[in-house]
DNA sequence: TTCACAAATGCAACTCATTTGCGTTTATGA
DNA sequence: TCATAAACGCAAATGAGTTGCATTTGTGAA
C-alpha cells in the first residue's frame, strides 16, 4: 500500500492527514497480521509519535471503520486494517504465530444466528477467532 | 445448579473444594450470561472472597476447563461456565444485553478453516462472537 | 482421628495497557 | 492568509490483572 493511497483512505474517512497518521496506517496496511500499539510504536521506531497519540489515532480510525480491533489476546488489543475485507485468524497457543483464514462459511452462520435469535434485530459486527497448534510447534513435541 | 453438583464439578477437576470456590462456581453456573470479576464480586456480596482470590480461582478453573473466557469486551474479561456445552453470544452495541445462540454451523466453518490452513495442525479452541442491535434498542430509534 | 503438606486465601504493593486533562502545535478550508 | 477545530505531547490518573509473602485451610496418608 503506497503513501498516496493511505492519504486517500484518511481523507475519505474525514481524517486529518498528518505524517504520523499516514505512517501508522501505512504500516497497518502492509502488515500480515494484526498489531498491538506497542508493536506499532516499535515498528515506527525513532519517528514514532507518542503512544497516547497512537491510541487516539486508532480510536479515531476505529470510529471510521478504517481499522478493526481483533480480540486475540486478552492482555492487549490488536488492530488490523479493514481494507482487505473480511477474514479470520488462527493463533498458535504455543508460539503465538497468527495466520489469516478467509470467510469459510461464517456468513452463513451469521444469518443462521440472527434467524434463531428472538431478541436481536440485526448483526453489525462479528469476530471469529481460532486457537490451535501450528505444524511447527506440533513437530517440536 | 445445586451446591452438591458444584462440589462434584470441583472434585472432578481436581480442585480443592472451599466455600468461596463453590459459591463462585454456583453463581457462574446459574448465570444466563458471562460475568466479569467485578460482577461476580458484587453478586457474592458481603461473603465474597478477596478479588485476588477470585482471579486466582478463575485462572485455576480455566486451566481445568471448568470455565471459559469470553472476549466480548475489550476492557475486562468475562467468564462463563462451560458445562452447558458450546454456544456463542450476540451482544447489543447499545445496551450491552447478551443473548446466547447455539452452534449454528460454526463447527463446519472450523473444519473448513483447518483444511484451508497450511500452517496449522489442529484447532483447540475458538470464539465466535456477534455484535448487533437488539429489537428493543432498534425500536427506540 | 490426627498430622503433614500442598493448595487456597488475604493483604499490600506492583505492573502495564489504556485514558484523561491541558496547554501547544498543526492541518484545513474559508 | 487566517481562524478554528483537530491532532499532538507530556504528565498524571485509572483500572484490570498479577505477584510476593505470610497465614489459613482442605486433603490424603498414617
Amino acid at each position: 500500500m503506497i503513501k498516496t493511497k493511505c492519504k486517500d483512505i484518511l481523507r475519505n474517512g474525514q481524517q486529518v492527514v498528518t505524517q504520523s497518521r499516514c505512517d501508522v496506517l501505512c504500516i497497518l496496511s502492509k502488515s500480515q497480521h494484526p498489531m498491538s500499539v506497542a508493536e506499532l510504536k516499535q515498528t515506527l521506531g525513532k519517528s514514532s509519535p507518542n503512544v497516547v497519540t497512537i491510541y487516539r489515532m486508532l480510536e479515531s480510525f476505529l470510529d471510521k471503520g478504517i481499522v478493526r480491533r481483533v480480540p486475540l489476546r486478552s492482555s492487549e488489543a490488536l488492530f488490523e486494517f479493514t481494507g482487505f475485507g473480511d477474514h479470520h485468524h488462527i493463533s498458535c497457543i504455543e508460539c503465538h504465530k497468527i495466520e489469516e483464514v478467509d470467510d469459510c462459511a461464517v456468513s452463513g452462520a451469521l444469518k443462521n444466528a440472527l434467524k434463531k435469535s428472538n431478541k436481536f434485530a440485526s448483526i453489525t459486527q462479528h469476530t471469529f477467532e481460532l486457537y490451535g497448534v501450528c505444524k511447527e510447534c506440533t513437530k517440536k513435541k
